[in-house]
Formats: C-alpha cells, structure tokens, sequence
DNA sequence: GAACTTCCGCCGAAGATCGAACAAACCTCT
DNA sequence: AGAGGTTTGTTCGATCTTCGGCGGAAGTTC
C-alpha cells in the first residue's frame, strides 16, 4: 500500500541503499519538501539510527551535511550452520563484518546443543567488539536443509537429525529470528554483495550435493513449500544406473556432487571420502580428478541450461566446495550451457564463481536479519514508538 | 514506498481486490478514520471510479452502503494475436466481458496490417455495446514471441516477420498499451480468473509448440530478458536425433509439440499437419494418436519434474490446443512429476487442464490492461488530478 | 570581498486527518 | 408499536502534518 514515499522508513531506505546521503538527496527523490526530509531525519537520528558526518563535497554552495546509518549502537549475526561446521559474523547495521568465528560443530548433535553452542560464541563475540547483548537487533541463520521460512522450523530436513519441526527462534529470547536455507541466504549474500544491479540471479552451491538460491526481482524466491532451488534431485539424461540417496536414480547430484565424484575417484583406485578430497586431487594437478570435475561441470551445465531457458536469470554464481576449482567446473558449465540455451537468454548472462566465496552464508545471513531489521514497516514502528 | 497505507490507489485496491465492499471494512482494514474513508469514497465516486449499490445487509445495526467498481464509463481490450487468428475481448474495469470477436488473421501479413484490423475490430466492439472510443482506457495484448515488455516491442520473434523492435503501443493513440508474449498473459488470466490464491502458478502451453508462463507471488516473471518461460528448448534424454528449428536436437517442443506429433503421426500413415488434427484423431479414439499425446505428456512431464524441483510452484496448468484432449496428456505429466520431483514440491502440488481454455489469453492480456489501469499510482494520479 | 549558489532551520500558512457528536437506518425485545 | 441498542455515515472543529518562503550559514567563483 504506497501513497507518496516519505515514511521515516522510506527516508532510511533511501539512505541505507547508498541512493541519498545528504538532505537534498532525499527531498528530491521523496518529493517532500525539505523541511518535512529535515524533520524525518532528525527523529532518526534522535532513534540512533542515523548520524550526521563532516562536510561533504560543495557542489557550488554550501556544502552538505552527509547521512549514514549509525554503525555503534546496534549488532547482527549471521549464523552459517553446515554439516559440520557453524560460522558466525557479526556485523553493524551497515552490514560491515565486526567479528567473525568459525568451529567444528556437528549439525546431528540436535538443536539444543548446537543453538546452545551458537548463543555462546554469539556472546564471545559481541563482548569482544564490546557491544552489549542488548545490542544485538536480529540475527539471521541459514541451516543445510529446508525451512519454513515464516516459523523458522525446519522441515524434514534429511541431514538434521532432531530438528524436524523445531521452533529454531523461540530458543533466542529478546532477538528477531531469521531461519532460511543455506543455498538461500547465500544467494541472499552473493546478490546484495557483489551483484546488487541483478535483477534475477542463481547461486548453485556445489558441495557434497547441489542446491540453487534463487533471486528474483532482487528477493529471494522459496516457492510454496519452501523447497524452491532444490536442483540436486533433477534428473540427467544417459545415468539410470546412479542411485540417489532420495530414491530415484539419474540425479544430479548423485552423478556431479562432491560425494559422487569421491565415490567414482575411489573407484578407480584414488581413494577420496569428500568433495574436499576431490579438491585436493585436482590441485594436485590429477587428471581423473580434473577430468571428472569437468564432466561434472557439463552435467551441472545441461541442468543450468533447461534452467536459464525457463528463469533467464541475468547471473548465475558458482559457490560451494567445489568451486575452489572453478576452473574447471566453469569451464563445463559454460560449454553447456551456452551450447543448450536460447540465445536470447545467454546474450547477457553472467557465469562466474563466487565473490563473496567462503563467506556468502554468514554475510547473507547477517544481511537477512538487517534487511528485517530496516524494513520500512519496522523502521516506522521504531520511530513512531 | 509504504507508510500506512491510505490512499484513494490503495482505498480503491482493496475494493476492486474485493477485500472491501463496505466504508467500515476500508476503515477497518486501513486505520483509517470513518471520516478519512468517506473523503477518499467521495472522491472515487466523484471520479467515477466507484458507485453505491443499494444497502447490504445489516449486521445489527444500519446497514452499510455497498461500494463497487463502477463499470459503465470505461472499457478494456484484451488482444490475443496468434499465429493465425485474432481474439478480442472488450471489458469493463471489474474484468467482466462485455464483447468478443474472433478471426482469422495471419500475423506474418505484418504490424501496420493487423494492428489495423484490431484497432478497428475494437471500434466495432465498442460501437455494439454502445460506448465511446474515449471510454477506452488501456488496452493489453499477447503476442507469440518474445517482447521487451517495458517498451512494447518484440525481440526477434521467429514466426513474427516484420515486428522485429516494431514499436506496437505508438500505433494506438491516447490508450495505454501493454505488449506480452502470449503464454504470459495466458498465465496471468488462468492465475487471476481460476487460481488468485496461488502464490506461484506454472502455464504450460501445449500448442504446435511449447511455452510456459510463470507467476511468481501472484506477479509475471519475464526474466532479465523477458524470456523466461521458453521451455520448449529444454533437452529431453533419449531423443539426440530430433533436431529442431532452433538448431539443437531433442528439444522438448521437437518431441513433444502439437507439431511433432502430428509428424510422427503421417510417418505411422496418419496424416496429420497440426496439433489440430492430432487432437481430432485422438477424439476419433485413434490409438496411436492416443499413445503419442501420453507419451509427450510424459516428455513433458520429464521437464516439468525439474522445474518443479527449482521453482516449487502450487499450481501447474496444462493450456493450449493439445490440452482439448486433456486427459491424455495430463496423464502422462502426473505420472512423470509425481515420480520424478521431490515429495516436499509435489505434496500440495496441482496439475490440472486450464479453467478459463480458450479464453485465457484475451482475458489475461484484458486483465493486464485493467491492473495497470488500476495501480495505486495510475489512480493517486488521476484522483488528484 | 562582492555576488552567487547551495544547504538548513525556523515559522506561519495551508492542508490532511482525526475523533466526537449527531443523524440515519436497521434489529431486538418487551 | 415503541424503547433501547447497534452499526453506518456525515459534519465540523481540533489537532497534527506538511509546505514553502525567509534568513542565516557556509561554501565557490570572479
């Protein structure tokens, strides 16, 4: 429902997405009139939400005084939970990285003991950039399995022994929960990131499996149950014969994930357990690795171009363990899909690794729970309060 | 842009969404005061947006004036161009159809050619429900080919000679105009006409060849090139030696469009030249016939598996001359997705043939022209004008 | 340093919204 | 039938918001 933009919300919207950063800028893009954008200003920056900096470029005349958030008084945490690690950034309301953590933590061990583990480091860490608990506004966390985005529980995930259906932001009392998928708040985190002009973008995580975050319109698509972007299970053509774990045979991630490239690496007398072993192998300048990863990329490559033919994303990011060999994975995936495609849909597309790398699920995590955080509707509930 | 919501756009939104029939349900469901509601009612009404009914019910009390588009003094067109015919229906703003035509037309006779017979049809449609041409407020139309829909202009359309980057609204002066590719439209009018709760819906039509539209949260995903949804150039496995006008081979729309079909069909001695006759024979209860419309129900099917898995959505139409024979081929698509995609997507997933059949394209590209009409916006701007 | 430009706060005017009061229209119960 | 209750819609002054002009502040240009 929008009358004229002007809200307090809209005026740090504008300011939050680097569109305004002096009064002027705001009157003009409002439309308001400057004594209204003053007045809005002012009671964020009474909220502690904004704050005024030096001087900045005179354009002529007088020159303005710059906005930007206010970076000291509020936290967020990004929580990245995997198979066997658990990463945590904590950033300011600007997104910029405060602290950072990384464990061993065993996702099997149930969500008390994990969650327990997380609210402990998330303590550490505020305490080490000094900032009080209170401090910390919302907190995001992208889980390895898939969400019920509204609830935060998660819904049967296959790899998360005891967190089926558990009320995951119940456990953290005081703070805003965001519980999304892995894949998700990593595309959430590549596209805010690096391609922020995107309008449409997919982030493919290659690891022990393959799943896919989808952006649309600049938002993160999770379909009707939530179980959007899961590309790991669609079928490729010429590989009856490999079973999946999830029944159905020919899947994709059962002939290119990081586990299935292992398995056939071990069959042939190398032994690899992981996809990490696989990377290991190809670094080492192994060429059954190199060539596997290769084959790999061309199967993920056939599935990327029924996918470009019907979502015509303008981006699509490489991530996940294996795209520490992006070479050459990339170099399969492009040979495919720019063979199998439209035209039309491969004009102006992008194919690239990571940016953000390692970090896409913490920082997209964290940006979840700042983009929550500075919602307009929020932001006016703040200030109006 | 949102602060509370409360504009006459807005007000006038939730009384064409039929949220709101009444002054207190708008009250109640803007914050609005009575008084507030009453001056943005008057306004709608003065503007001739809106109109009273006779009183409703009384819940107790008196009972409330009843508020309703109010649909004499406008019109909306909804083109649907095809290949070779031309349908026309004329609306009023709630969406109702107050006249139709159809003819043949063959769309390669190029742009001046039939937009000229569509801009006089839709005169003579006027004239026989007996409103002006001023009346004529927006008017919307698909098209079987890509088009850049922010301008109107279609983008290298191969069976559309001569409206390469023609631009199609100037031709039309003093009406809005809006431009689609069919199947787009198509997906619109089948969401809004048969299916407004689904958050995500899928229109696969079926035709001689094969297109998709995609709604995703109740709005048209067109794509960084607005070419998304061109599903008929995915691979199928197992059908390298069907090459397609695209150049490729085992393209989904070689194997399993109307066209394809009727191939194979006169190479088994049933001559057939269209999806056309294939549906006549299969009416006839030819078995062969009917084993082929299955067995692209199944092809189809394999493709529709993945994009389940990717996109997750909560209703796969089935729409398109094949789909006269509905049965066949949805059989062939359930028995494919339902083994194929993953439980999570397919738990609350419907495949059904489409509601509104032949008329999804006219009413779809109507709907366009009356939505874009009624945007908050449009309406804030003519209101305060 | 004079003239010009841009920025920003102040303040009265103009406009929008609210809420109380009242009238209208219906229901229910006696 | 009439009294009393309920819900709806309008009117009107009070209040809150926004606008826009003015003047001072803080630069640039000539």
């Amino acid at each position: 429902m929008t009358p004229q933009p002007g809200s307090a919300g809209d005026v740090l919207t504008l300011i939050s997405a680097g569109s305004a950063t002096t009064r002027s800028d705001l009157a003009r893009l409002t439309g308001l009139a400057r004594s209204t954008i003053s007045q809005r200003v002012d009671a964020l920056i009474e909220r502690g939400l904004i704050e005024e900096t030096e001087s900045g470029e005179s354009t002529g005349g007088r020159p303005p005084r710059q906005l930007r958030l206010q970076t000291e008084d509020h936290a967020f945490a990004g929580v990245d939970l995997g198979a066997t690690h658990c990463r945590i950034a904590l950033m300011d309301i600007s997104g910029s990285v405060l602290a950072e953590c990384e464990d061993s933590l065993l996702i099997g061990e149930g969500p008390e003991t994990v969650l327990a583990h997380v609210d402990q480091r998330i303590d550490h860490l505020l305490a080490q950039v000094g900032r009080p608990r209170k401090a910390l506004r919302a907190l995001g966390m992208g889980v390895p399995g898939p969400v019920e985005f509204a609830t935060g529980r998660p819904n049967n995930p296959p790899i998360m022994p005891g967190w089926n259906d558990y009320p995951v932001p119940e456990y953290f009392e005081g703070v805003e929960v965001l519980v999304d998928n892995d894949v998700n708040v990593m595309a959430l985190g590549e596209h805010r990131g690096a391609f922020p002009e995107a309008a449409h973008l997919l982030f493919v995580k290659v690891g022990t499996g393959i799943g896919c975050g989808i952006m649309a319109e600049g938002r993160l698509h999770r379909g009707a149950q939530g179980s959007a972007g899961d590309i790991g299970h669609i079928r490729v053509s010429g590989h009856d014969n490999a079973g999946c774990r999830c029944g159905n045979s020919a899947c994709l991630e059962a002939v290119a994930g990081g586990a299935a490239i292992a398995r056939r690496l071990t069959e042939l007398g190398l032994p690899a357990e992981s996809g990490g072993d696989v990377v290991e192998l190809v670094q080492a300048g192994n060429t059954q690795a190199l060539r596997l990863v290769r084959e790999a990329g061309r199967l993920i490559g056939e599935v990327l171009a029924s996918l470009v033919n019907f979502f015509n994303p303008e981006v699509i990011v490489i991530g996940g363990a294996l795209s520490r060999v992006h070479e050459h994975l990339l170099a399969g995936i492009r040979e495919t899909v720019y063979r199998r495609s439209l035209p039309l849909a491969t004009n102006h597309l992008t194919i690239t690794p990571s940016r953000t790398g390692i970090n896409a699920a913490t920082l997209g995590a964290g940006i979840l729970a700042i983009e929550h955080y500075l919602s307009p509707e929020n932001i006016n509930r703040i200030v109006n309060a």
